[in-house]
DNA sequence: ATCCAGGAAAACG
DNA sequence: CGTTTTCATGGA
């Protein structure tokens, strides 16, 4: 058991920041600690007040993961802008964007369009329990999520238990497309925002929403603004009241909400967009 | 039953 | 070209 104490400047919450819908693979314990997997690793952790317990990883996995070395006071601060983003900041403090693994979070996302998140989770951990590496933990099984190869030679019959519908083949195109997983993650991050985001939105199954999910969750390109549902709503109630009520989001509405986006709330908006979601009430 | 959920592809004018 | 329809799944 190794012990991280955050430092006074450095506003952290786990619980926020692992159950405000970026991830889908984390879950906490009644007796308070949470456990995930990461990579090849399993990570157990828990927060009290200012001080991370934590195994599974080394001290600067955890740092990086959780990007706790970002300051997030300067960013939660370029985007301060308005009394109702303010007060999501307040109400979430310590929120950060993780730094996921890109070829996981790419297939989540596609597993995840016109779905909640409880399927989203089921369908990842289903993938990861039929294609993934098991490791064993306190006792228990975890899985490893699958590297490309092993979705793309998957047998048909195996991914159909996965049950996600539509978005099989959309899966299994995908891995086909993405050979080597390292040599497309370099490529993607070496790519600016709108390039990455045209680059990702060759690949089947990701459209305009999960790219900049992907861009923002893996990529840590913070001016990408996923607008979903929720965020269309919360964008025509109070910054676009122009927007129609009927919640059909076409490409031009969606364009328009990302530009006032980056426009109102600055270089950081989809650091913004996480603190609108999560502070969303139902 | 009907509608909805961190949408996107395909079909249609 | 922009717009509408369809898609599979399960919970409310």
């Amino acid at each position: 058991m190794a012990l991280l104490q955050l430092q006074k400047d450095q506003p952290f919450s786990l619980d926020l920041t692992l159950s405000c819908g970026q991830v889908f693979r984390w879950d906490k314990n009644p007796d308070g600690w949470w456990y995930g997997v990461v990579g090849n690793h399993v990570i157990k952790i828990r927060q009290d007040g200012a001080a991370l317990s934590y195994e599974g990883v080394p001290e600067r996995f955890i740092r990086h993961y959780f990007s706790l070395d970002t300051d997030l006071n300067a960013i939660t601060a370029s985007f301060d802008c308005d009394p109702y983003i303010h007060s999501a900041i307040v109400q979430c403090r310590g929120l950060r964007l993780v730094r996921q693994p890109a070829w996981e979070c790419l297939v989540s996302y596609i597993c995840a369009t016109n779905s909640n998140i409880p399927m989203i989770r089921r369908r990842i951990a289903t993938i990861a329990q039929k294609f993934g590496t098991a490791i064993e933990f306190e006792g228990k099984h975890f899985y490893t999520f699958p590297d490309p190869s092993s979705l793309g030679d998957s047998c048909p019959a195996t991914l159909s238990e996965c049950k996600l519908g539509y978005r099989s083949p959309y899966v299994l195109g995908t891995a086909c497309d993405i050979p080597d997983e390292k040599k497309w993650q370099q490529t993607m991050v070496s790519l600016p925002y709108e390039q990455a985001r045209r680059e990702l939105m060759k690949l089947k199954g990701v459209g305009p929403k999960a790219a900049d999910c992907i861009i923002l969750f893996a990529f840590q390109k913070y001016e990408a603004f996923p607008v979903d549902v929720w965020i269309r709503r919360i964008m025509r109630e109070h910054y676009l009241k122009t927007l129609s009520e009927d919640s059909a989001l076409t490409g031009w509405e969606y364009d328009a909400i990302r530009r006032f986006a980056r426009q109102h709330f600055g270089e950081h908006c989809g650091y913004a967009q996480e603190y609108l979601y999560a502070a969303r009430e139902g």
